[in-house]
DNA sequence: GAGAGTCAGCGGGCTACACT
DNA sequence: AGTGTAGCCCGCTGACTCTC
């Protein structure tokens, strides 16, 4: 146990706040590809490489290459090691995971079938970090995995509001105006009926005095969104539903005017722009602990 | 001087395909 | 069936510049 500890010590005064917020987001959201990480973190590639490197040689990150049926080569796929884990943790005031655990928890991540859809989730996120990056009115306040979601809107002690089971929650600023929203990611794997019926859930948040926040379909095709709006012409709708086809994006970020809010004849919005129940700040969102950084 | 970052070239691991 | 080659998709390394 001391020696752990003394690695934990060890390493600390090496990381620098970029590492420090990528372990975090690998505390929280499991495993981000060496392309994400470089787009949303890095100048450059080739630079990224070389630092998730020296992480990695560290005992910080572990890292995999998945198998690719088509040839060649997946990039590498980078998660927390036991130290990285052990290190975050201590930051949040959690407790430390036992080495089984966070071994446990890797072979896990690397075999599981819902990796893709892990990604996918990531993607949308490292995106909008990338725009923060080079964009200094824009700024992802707060990325939030599903499963913090019912611990935000159900602490212990109070009054419950309900479940809901999105993928995740983005806070998200830019020229002065914040959003809140809840990610539903799709890979078109499922009927679009199952996506409707999700809504549900927001509902009943709602209808228990949650927030109304928007909540975005992040679509594979433009097809499957004009189905989905069809759709939710004939349900009733108590939260704002926005949408975004990835096939029409031509390599824009999330951030851009790419948001077909349902039921609404304007053009497409910013992600900032989409409708809020009021204002939103921020630090609201702190007390749960976002941040690895100490 | 140290660290951050760029550029170009090289090499590994894989599939597909043609040839023997 | 075995072998060689091309192409794809990557990561790694050395040499360099820039900034603090």
């Amino acid at each position: 146990m001391r020696t752990t500890t003394d690695h934990v010590l060890r390493v600390q005064h090496q990381l620098t706040e970029r590492d420090w917020r990528l372990l975090g987001w690998l505390y929280d959201h499991s495993v981000l590809t060496s392309f994400q990480i470089a787009h949303a973190l890095f100048p450059s590639l080739n630079y990224a490489q070389r630092r998730l490197t020296q992480l990695t040689e560290l005992s910080l990150l572990e890292r995999f290459r998945p198998f690719r049926l088509q040839g060649g080569s997946h990039p590498y796929h980078y998660a927390l090691a036991h130290t990285g884990a052990l290190v975050v943790a201590a930051t949040r005031g959690d407790e430390p995971p036992r080495r089984t655990a966070s071994t446990t928890r890797l072979h896990r991540i690397a075999t599981s079938r819902n990796l893709d859809h892990r990604l996918g989730i990531n993607q949308f996120f490292t995106d909008l970090a990338a725009h923060e990056r080079i964009h200094p009115t824009a700024r992802l306040h707060h990325w939030w995995p599903g499963t913090r979601l019912n611990r935000f809107f159900n602490p212990p002690g109070t009054t419950a509001y309900g479940m809901v089971q999105a993928d995740a929650l983005g806070v998200w600023s830019e020229h002065g105006q914040t959003t809140v929203w809840y990610l539903e990611h799709d890979q078109g794997t499922e009927a679009l009926g199952v996506l409707v019926e999700k809504l549900a859930g927001y509902s009943n948040l709602v209808r228990r005095g949650g927030p109304a926040w928007p909540v975005l379909f992040w679509l594979h095709s433009t097809t499957r969104e004009a189905n989905l709006h069809r759709r939710l012409d004939n349900t009733r709708l108590t939260v704002p539903v926005a949408t975004a086809a990835r096939d029409r994006l031509d390599g824009h970020s999330p951030a851009k005017a790419v948001w077909h809010l349902h039921g609404s004849a304007s053009p497409l919005l910013r992600l900032a722009e989409l409708p809020m129940p009021g204002e939103v700040d921020p630090a609201d969102f702190d007390q749960t602990r976002q941040r690895a950084t100490p």
